[in-house]
DNA sequence: ACCGTACAGATAATCGATTATTTGCGGTAG
DNA sequence: CTACCGCAAATAATCGATTATCTGTACGGT
């Protein structure tokens, strides 16, 4: 059942992948050709993945010069964590307000998947993945489609900027603060919750000292 | 000097200002064969354009079935409005925190410009780029590039949604908000200044009742 | 030796046509 | 009368090839 989809679809996931896992450094360029022939499609197939990847931000396009990996480094990742660590208690705060009961259970049940997931070390693209449903679904409770979207966008952001500035694993201590996070927000303490999530976001995504 | 760009900026230019000004209904289908022969460029030319398009939010790709103009109205628009109230106060905060006396130069200027621009009934488009150029600056002296990103993508949402949701002018004390909002920035106070643009987004951004 | 220019190879942008998918309609069975 | 099936028109997706633009290099003038 995980047959074809489109052409496209399939390009647009492979590049995305590959540029998502490091394959491709910053600034590199992506040539349509080559990503075309290498995948066995079509120059316009690949353009439009390439396009659909600016929009996401996981590309840069110079006119008449093809389309590039994003710039990307320790500081960039700054400011990453800088613009989610201002949004995201925000939106916490607001779920805390507002998050109905089924909120709770979708935030328990997705707290209990990220703890039972295998760790980091062994599946880092699938405890990603755990990991970034729980902050998503911390942040659902807030109700608003268009901050969620604007988390979606730091987090894809956050991810690639964190694989190239220095620090590829969580914290140590992530998990107790996920279960902290979980247990503040259940118990309604915005305040707690929110100082936790910013301590959080900015600890998590800082870069490790080059020293 | 206005020469004529590449086809493919032209084309993309033209959709997003029809787009923006309300030449299609919302969720009303974006047919690239009819903006392609429309503007004697192919097929190719429009797909990238709507392509471009949907990477900014002003566009919905329905996969095989085309693009579309996104849904929009009141409820979008009031979570638009608390997105915003969300997110440029505290980044007001940061920039009157870290603002230098160029950045303090920049908001004197933009106000001025928008001060002395023509009104809002006489000619929308440049009334509305000096507004957007006042906000943005404000927010410049934050120094952080993401945050300034979201401003960006929030500010071209919420102007296609004020379009679709009521009140197409800006509400009438606008300009001694903004006159207000000036002074407390270069004063540097912040949390009088942060209150201020939460409300002025709020009450700016917020649709008439439907009475 | 240095700078500017012209050429050649590589890459991006565009095109016109072909193929695949969806949608609406008409016919038919239940 | 309604539900289902299939055909035909419309539209989206893809392709292969052509045209425009850029990049680096070699040549010639100063």
């Amino acid at each position: 059942m995980t047959e074809a989809q489109s052409p496209s679809e399939r390009m647009y996931a492979a590049v995305r992948a590959a540029v998502m896992n490091g394959e491709f450094a910053p600034q590199q360029s992506l040539k349509p050709q080559e990503l075309a022939t290498r995948h066995g499609v079509s120059l316009a197939v690949a353009r439009e993945a390439l396009l659909r990847l600016v929009g996401e931000g996981l590309a840069d396009r110079l006119p008449n010069r093809g389309f590039a990996v994003p710039a990307t480094g320790a500081e960039r990742w700054q400011q990453i964590a800088e613009a989610r660590a201002t949004i995201e208690p925000e939106m916490l705060r607001m779920a805390i307000e507002r998050g109905d009961l089924e909120w709770e259970a979708r935030v328990r049940a997705a707290h209990h998947r990220l703890a039972r997931a295998v760790p980091y070390e062994q599946d880092p693209d699938a405890w990603g993945e755990a990991h970034r449903v729980f902050h998503r679904t911390l942040l659902e409770g807030c109700g608003n489609d268009v901050l969620l979207a604007t988390f979606d966008r730091l987090w894809v952001d956050s991810e690639l900027a964190r694989r190239w500035a220095a620090a590829h694993a969580p914290a140590r201590d992530a998990a107790a603060e996920h279960l902290a996070l979980e247990e503040a927000a259940l118990a309604r303490e915005a305040d707690r919750a929110a100082g936790l999530l910013r301590d959080h976001v900015t600890r998590t995504v800082r870069p490790l000292k080059t020293s």
